[in-house]
DNA sequence: CTTAGGG
DNA sequence: CCCTAAG
């Protein structure tokens, strides 16, 4: 398989000169952006931006749209740097990385609010579904020239309304109540139209369609009697339900893009009010960063309290039905405010918490039948384009000769279902949590993004939108996003004790209450972020076009296998998530999938016994520098590691060596030297530890000696 | 960032 | 290879 992607595309053209010992983190993460201006947007780089940012914008002019301003650009740019840096490049620049975190957390936060209803999720009882059940989700994506601002707007209202509590969601809630089960929904794909009168138009869209289809009958059970499960069944219709409709008091605004007023929102109650409650709301000249960071504090510090008196208000009684106990009311109001890390934490919390007495409770998750489950098609063969696929350099060509560029807008993605089982007599409470532990299990397995093409799934990631028939003007009726579980992850139910009950839910899958799902959130993002203390997690991003000395190099055998990254969001299990800072990078990268494993040529071992030879053991960073100096993925610590083992190897018997056999010369030299320079390293550490101590019995010989004096002075005096 | 070491 | 403590 790696051979074979390696013979595809060789590195050929991937020399990168420029940062001689990038490593890791340079080829983990590649800002999207700059891909973008490679002109090779595969259909992996549609898959990772979708899901990060649910809004991916490709402009011909790097410039050309409000979402790509020079701004951002050069934000781009640094970020590279920055990575590079990281990894042993001296590069100077440094800031940058932190810059993109606020995006991310629009996302974070949409997802998060998405998660929040599914407190107002109800159970229908039809065992039979349970075969169906399937984790994958579809969007409805709309393609529009709105801004990815205006994308992220939308993302930070469904987000602050959520974190309300179960707000009266009028048109969010709807969709997600209704049921999600089926089908893909197709893509609106419109190319470059006025951006108001395109969000203008979805928005009434939405909100009509909720209107009409989904009466919503407030599935929220009101305190915790016995009604156990409410149907809300009904609505079975697909929507393309935006986060447009809770715009409400964003300071950040757009020309002709519709929010709910604060004023209407009074006579909303649940689900039901679809009025027109939408105000229009001033346009924020989109000019980089800077505005986004101002909007992104502003919204948290002071739109959020706007919120709370509005919608909050009138989803008072909302969130008090829905959280049955007060706590949980308290707990998401109080969320409310605290910025985003901050909240990470308490939303565990709140889950954890959340109303004890549970007897007993279970989640039957069925993985495999879900995986295999028609409707979500995780794994179905199909190639979105079968056929030759050109080299990248007949790629980048064409693309060069058709400049043209695809605007997608995501506006929502459907939920899975999800099968929960739970005694009767457990309590809503337990249900509950129940259904958010389950949902929890699948997010936390990781989740990755699926690209439909007419109902055919694209599994190529190295494919361009291009090839695979997404364009502009191609076939873009039928594109299709899915939220699909992670296959590799077994999903288990936390609690025992099982019961009889069944109770199928379309449930929207909550989409990530765990911002910490950073798998599932950053790894998708390419939104540059700025919030400074979450860690990038673009590395999905890694394309290491790092040239490597030997043909030995696989470092386009990266994309695949970043590929697979995106999919194989490893779980990070929820406790973790709930004591683990947001900042702790490591633990963050480690989600990454580790370096591919690239043994060591004969040639490679020749050069490193070579330079350690003339070096000595502890000048790793010389010896990269003097032997892998174009080796890029080879670090200073790989070659002390090398060195390492090879002594280890030198020591033990030609039997119990493995791999590519070294030359026995070799590995005599790997001894000699290394005896060599341990021993000049023991003399060093000897003078070392003479020198300070002479040093020291010089002085204690002169402060004797000054007090002997001394203190004959003194005797004397 | 580099080194040195343990995992 | 990864992760980290130290420097």
């Amino acid at each position: 398989m790696e051979l074979q992607k390696r013979l595809n595309y060789g590195f050929n053209g991937y020399q990168i000169p420029a940062t001689p010992r990038a490593t890791r983190s340079a080829r983990k993460r590649v800002p999207f952006k700059k891909r973008v201006e490679d002109n090779r947007i595969s259909a992996f780089d549609l898959l990772a931006t979708v899901a990060g940012k649910l809004l991916l914008d490709k402009e011909s002019t790097p410039v050309s749209s409000n979402t790509s301003s020079a701004e951002d650009q050069s934000k781009v740019e640094k970020n590279t740097v920055k990575e590079e840096r990281r990894d042993g490049n001296q590069s100077s620049k440094l800031e940058t990385w932190d810059q993109y975190s606020n995006d991310r957390e629009f996302i974070v936060s949409q997802l998060v609010s998405q998660t929040n209803d599914l407190r107002s999720c109800s159970f229908r009882e039809s065992p039979s579904l349970k075969n169906d059940t399937h984790f994958g989700l579809t969007s409805v994506v709309t393609t529009s020239d709105c801004s990815e601002r205006s994308g992220v707007l939308k993302l930070m209202n469904g987000k602050i309304k959520n974190e309300t509590g179960c707000l009266p969601c009028k048109v969010e809630t709807g969709p997600f109540l209704c049921g999600a089960s089926g089908g893909h929904i197709k893509l609106e794909f419109e190319n470059e139209g006025p951006i108001h009168e395109e969000l203008d138009r979805t928005d009434k869209l939405s909100i009509r369609e909720v209107a009409d289809t989904c009466p919503l009958e407030d599935p929220v059970v009101v305190d915790g009697k016995p009604p156990l499960l409410v149907s809300s069944d009904s609505c079975g219709k697909t929507h393309s339900y935006g986060f447009n409709n809770h715009l409400s008091s964003f300071p950040a605004k757009r020309d002709g893009l519709k929010v709910v007023s604060r004023d209407d929102d009074e006579k909303s109650s649940g689900c039901t009010y679809l009025g027109p409650i939408k105000k229009p709301f001033r346009p924020t000249p989109l000019i980089g960063d800077q505005r986004i960071r101002r909007t992104m504090t502003s919204k948290y510090l002071k739109v959020a309290p706007r919120l709370n008196d509005a919608t909050l208000s009138n989803s008072d009684e909302n969130l008090k039905s829905a959280y049955c106990d007060r706590s949980a009311y308290k707990r998401i109001r109080s969320e409310r405010n605290y910025p985003f890390k901050k909240r990470k934490f308490l939303h565990y919390s709140s889950v954890s918490n959340s109303d004890g007495g549970i007897s007993s409770e279970g989640i039957s998750d069925s993985p495999e039948q879900s995986i295999n489950g028609n409707a979500s098609g995780v794994y179905p063969k199909i190639c979105g384009v079968t056929g030759e696929s050109p080299s990248p350099a007949d790629q980048r060509k064409s693309f060069h000769s058709r400049d043209s560029h695809v605007k997608f807008r995501i506006k929502s993605f459907r939920v899975p279902e999800l099968f929960i089982e739970i005694p009767e007599s457990a309590t809503i409470g337990s249900l509950k949590r129940t259904v958010m532990e389950a949902v929890t299990a699948i997010l936390g397995g990781g989740l990755r993004i699926g690209v439909l093409l007419q109902g055919k799934k694209v599994r190529d990631d190295n494919k361009t939108l291009l090839q695979t028939g997404i364009s502009r003007d191609n076939q873009m009726d039928a594109l299709g996003f899915s939220l699909e579980p992670n296959p590799s992850q077994t999903f288990q139910s936390h609690c025992p004790g099982g019961s009889p009950l069944t109770f199928p839910c379309d449930t929207p899958l909550p989409l990530a209450r765990y911002p910490a799902t950073p798998g599932l959130v950053t790894r998708v993002t390419h939104v540059p972020s700025r919030e400074p203390h979450i860690p990038n997690l673009g590395h999905f991003v890694e394309s290491d076009h790092d040239s490597a000395p030997s043909p030995t190099d696989m470092s386009l055998d990266k994309s695949a296998t970043d590929s697979k990254a995106l999919v194989a969001v490893p779980a990070m299990s929820v406790e973790a998530l709930d004591v683990v800072p947001a900042h702790r990078k490591s633990k963050r990268s480690e989600v990454v999938q580790r370096r591919i494993r690239r043994p060591f040529s004969v040639a490679e071992v020749e050069a490193l016994v070579q330079a350690v030879e003339k070096l000595g053991t502890g000048r790793w960073r010389d010896v990269k520098l003097r032997a892998f100096d174009n080796a890029k993925h080879r670090t200073y610590v790989d070659l002390k590691d090398k060195w390492k083992t090879l002594v280890h190897t030198a020591r033990i018997s030609p039997q119990q060596r493995r791999g590519e056999p070294v030359p026995q010369e070799l590995l005599d030299r790997v001894l000699t030297a290394h005896a060599y320079w341990s021993q000049q390293q023991a003399k060093q550490q000897l003078k070392q530890q003479q020198q300070p101590e002479s040093c020291l019995l010089l002085y204690n010989s002169t402060v004797r000696a000054r007090s002997r004096s001394d203190g004959g002075e003194k005797d004397f005096g």
